[in-house]
DNA sequence: GTGAAAGCGCTAACAT
DNA sequence: ATGTTAGCGCTTTCAC
């Protein structure tokens, strides 16, 4: 059984008070006994007991996090970093699985008296973020939602994958790059070409639709050698990577007469040859907000864009 | 705020006791007074607390999950089903990601007081593990190692490769092939093959070193068709998947002239053309064996194994 | 500076 | 069958 509180108090002699203002480091304690208590509780490896300090407490260290059976990657990386950032910084966080059509009630009432911060990590409908909406106001938690469709009540932290798009195609613009092509079907990538283009006259672009994994891109190799295009945007690392793994055999140099960039900022991407050039999610960025708001609960709810950053490399 | 046992009690006019018993339906309630407890509770979504729950029992409802920053398929689902059976079971789970040399003792400081088990997900090394052990005695938390090198103090869930690899080579065998190859450079895949061949004496086998990426699979096509074999196993689907990408181009026919097999059973595998067959971990299996574990406190330290499985499927 | 004591929400031993 | 009461380990108010 671990140590408590009123043991250490037995074995130095002091009041319980004394002991928790001890090593809760606050003034008002003569600092001979202070580091007595020190001694002993690092002697006895005292570690006080959350579940208790919970109990009194109206701040709590623990965070729920709703996450899906997502196993994409920019998806986990998201959740391994607010993961480990969280932790890091001392919290509590209480994963939850939340597959689609789910039941969201019983997550937060299992949630109930734990955790004042709940983070929807999981892409949620129209319908169930309305729910989730609902849900925190019944059980009185603050909601963080990341990367969602439609805000909801709470702090909403967005991802704008316009900036990402628009850096790298100044990028192509700046190379003196002019026949665009776009090879994939997600929707916020064409979006974001589409608005880049305005403001890039020098650069048409073509489109050409297509699946996202790598074998897809490996497909695409001669169609894209087939069309006269001297830069290639993929919807994902992922494909861009199938594309480079077969141009060196349809005699395309990439990047001396053909630009690739990718999107996700996937960790093969770095390693592959010519490494490639890529747009990052601020994964970052939203984790260091999580813990911010967390940390300070005297924020108002609002609204947070988060921007995406071209990483120009090799391939462009 | 939500609602305590005591304003229950207040509310109904009887005492907390009996609102208590009635909650957790035990016997010796009146089911008049039963039913207007519980009618009360609905009323107010009546939640109990439990980390006041936590403070009084011994039995408790957290689980601490040691995580690593793997995001391979095989890996995730792991994770991901782990944290769902425990949460469907009414179990809270404290997932830590635990990078490389990161401090294991921290972890379970954190968890005193809190968790009676801790699963280790994350593989650790030996020396960390061993660390683990000792921790796990210094804490009082029983541990459960998954797919660990060494056995630990605690529970062993060991997943066994050879059973599936063996499987599948007998499946070549009876659809009689008799030049296997085997393209891959994980160890444990090796180790297999090479029992499973002992009792197969009618199966020969080459050795084709490589990486285990989906590009790695692509890349291996032209040597695998140089090749005078009628039967490749790949240590991963992935690298299977990507071989399936370019077999049609090179001329191979699966499997008509040729069965291929690979290791992990991803979902992409089950809509490959051909269908790819392959060896599947042990996944649910082990999610239950731990809520069995966590479930009955009673139950010895002890090892068990879990035979991997083949599937086959159109590729072979 | 220090200590006594109340109480967070719940469970359970012990009455009645 | 039901109520009284004493904690679990901690924080915190209030008195000295």
């Amino acid at each position: 059984m671990p140590v408590t509180l009123k043991q250490l108090a037995e074995l130095s002699g002091l009041s319980i008070r004394t002991v928790s203002r001890a090593l809760r480091h606050d003034a008002n304690v003569a600092s001979a006994k202070r580091e007595q208590v020190l001694a002993l509780a690092r002697k006895h490896h005292y570690v006080p007991n959350i579940a208790a300090r919970n109990l009194k407490q109206s701040e709590r260290p623990f965070i729920g996090i709703i996450g899906s059976g997502i196993r994409e990657e920019p998806y986990i990386r998201k959740l391994y970093d607010l993961e480990y950032q969280l932790s890091e910084a001392g919290y509590y966080t209480l994963l939850r699985i939340h597959r689609n059509g789910g039941d969201l009630r019983s997550i937060f009432q299992s949630w109930v008296g734990l955790v004042n911060f709940v983070v929807v990590l999981s892409p949620l409908g129209e319908e169930q973020l309305r729910q989730a909406g609902t849900l925190s106001e019944e059980f009185q938690v603050r909601l963080i939602c990341i990367d969602q469709q439609q805000p909801a009540p709470g702090f909403n932290l967005v991802i704008d994958r316009d900036t990402g798009i628009a850096q790298a195609l100044r990028h192509l613009a700046s190379r003196g790059r002019s026949r665009l092509l776009h090879c994939g079907l997600i929707a916020n990538r064409r979006q974001g070409i589409d608005r880049a283009l305005r403001e890039l006259p020098q650069l048409c672009c073509e489109y050409l639709p297509s699946g996202y994994e790598f074998a897809d891109g490996a497909v695409l190799g001669e169609a894209i050698a087939a069309r006269d295009c001297d830069a290639v945007f993929f919807d994902t690392d992922r494909m861009a990577l199938g594309f480079l793994s077969v141009a060196g055999e349809l005699g395309l140099r990439v990047p001396e007469a053909l630009s690739v960039i990718g999107f996700d900022d996937e960790p093969a991407g770095a390693m592959a040859m010519p490494h490639l050039s890529t747009v990052a999610h601020p994964v970052a960025a939203i984790s260091r907000t999580v813990l911010e708001i967390v940390r300070n609960v005297a924020e108002q709810p609002e609204m947070r864009v988060f921007t995406t950053e071209f990483i120009g490399r090799k391939s462009s």
